[in-house]
DNA sequence: GTCTATAACTTGATAGAC
DNA sequence: GTCTATCAAGTTATAGAC
């Protein structure tokens, strides 16, 4: 059972993703959830709310799986691949929210957003450190870590163009092609 | 010579990147040009052609740069990684429109926004196909074109967080960085 | 070209009847 | 919990004096 606290929030991501959040209106919203504008706040106290439960569900689902990840064991290859597969399930699952978690962020207010801005910190460090032991381990090629790091979060920025191409593959097949890509390069390698 | 009018999109770039374009009203601009609201309407028409401006001009710099690698001639891998270079020396060279070109062109009204989805699909078509005939080559790893354009694409967005880590490297090491993770891949392969 | 004043409208949110 | 009515503030843009 769907509540109509659930819907709004759903609604809202959708709509929040389609025009962004401070172009999208409370009236925008009230149409599409089939209220007005006012009826709403017995639901939710503020338009700022939908945005930081969307923000922090989100980031919570990276949070939980690089825990997951860090607790597994295993090389750095493995972990950058279960990484991989982390930012692609949380995409799929939810594309939309996916979408508003990465670029609606900022128009959150304090204290939220330094909430925010430290958690996403906090995650980026430790996929740094993966990269790190990678390299030092001989796993990796010498790559500055960070501009990996950069390079492969925001690589995987496209999976929530919720379009044709995440409806044409299954979470497999995109998992193998994005490794072929990310992890092995376009390259054929001379051997 | 720069006119007050080159002033005010400057400061407006830079604006629409911070708050994003929603959210940057006329009042905040005009305080950081150093007008009240009305008077810069005696140089720009609307809040909207500062945008489209912006958006355009940055479009023209990617078809251009798309134009000079055509008819370079040279192999698939040879043209991918020209790109490399166009798209990073576009983002180095004014990251703060770069920014709001990716991030903003969406609150363009019809029929610039039509114009502009139009240049994007146009760009990334072309792009599209030096993936293909590198893959048909054998040069390029058998992987969907389009995912591996996406993850291209994707992945070179970070280059506008005109941070640290810009000031950091050269033109030239950011490319050589690039070209390890994005064209050889993170993994060292066994020889 | 810049100003003051303001038009015309949209915004998020609230009060209070039912 | 939903409505009508409305508020206070903010929005882009214009009119007209200087």
């Amino acid at each position: 059972m769907t509540t109509k606290k659930q819907r709004i929030f759903a609604e809202a991501a959708q709509l929040f993703r389609e025009k962004g959040y401070s172009a999208a209106s409370m009236r925008d919203l009230a149409e599409r959830v089939g209220l007005k504008p006012s009826s709403f706040y017995s639901h939710i106290k503020s338009k700022e709310e939908i945005l930081q439960k969307i923000c922090f569900d989100s980031a919570q689902k990276f949070t939980e799986g690089m825990e997951r990840v860090e607790q597994s064991g295993g090389t750095s290859r493995q972990r950058v691949r279960a990484l991989l597969g982390l930012h692609l399930r949380v995409a799929l699952e939810d594309p939309t929210s996916v979408t508003v978690f990465n670029d609606e962020w900022r128009h959150l207010s304090e204290p939220a957003l330094s909430r925010f801005v430290s958690l996403r910190k906090d995650y980026e460090h430790r996929f740094l450190r993966i990269i790190e032991s990678g390299i030092e381990a001989g796993e990796f090629r010498a790559v500055h870590p960070q501009l990996a790091l950069y390079t492969l979060l925001n690589a995987l920025r496209w999976l929530h163009f919720d379009g044709k191409l995440s409806k044409q593959f299954s979470a497999e097949s995109l998992r193998e092609e994005l490794e072929k890509i990310l992890l092995h390069g376009l390259i054929v390698e001379k051997k």
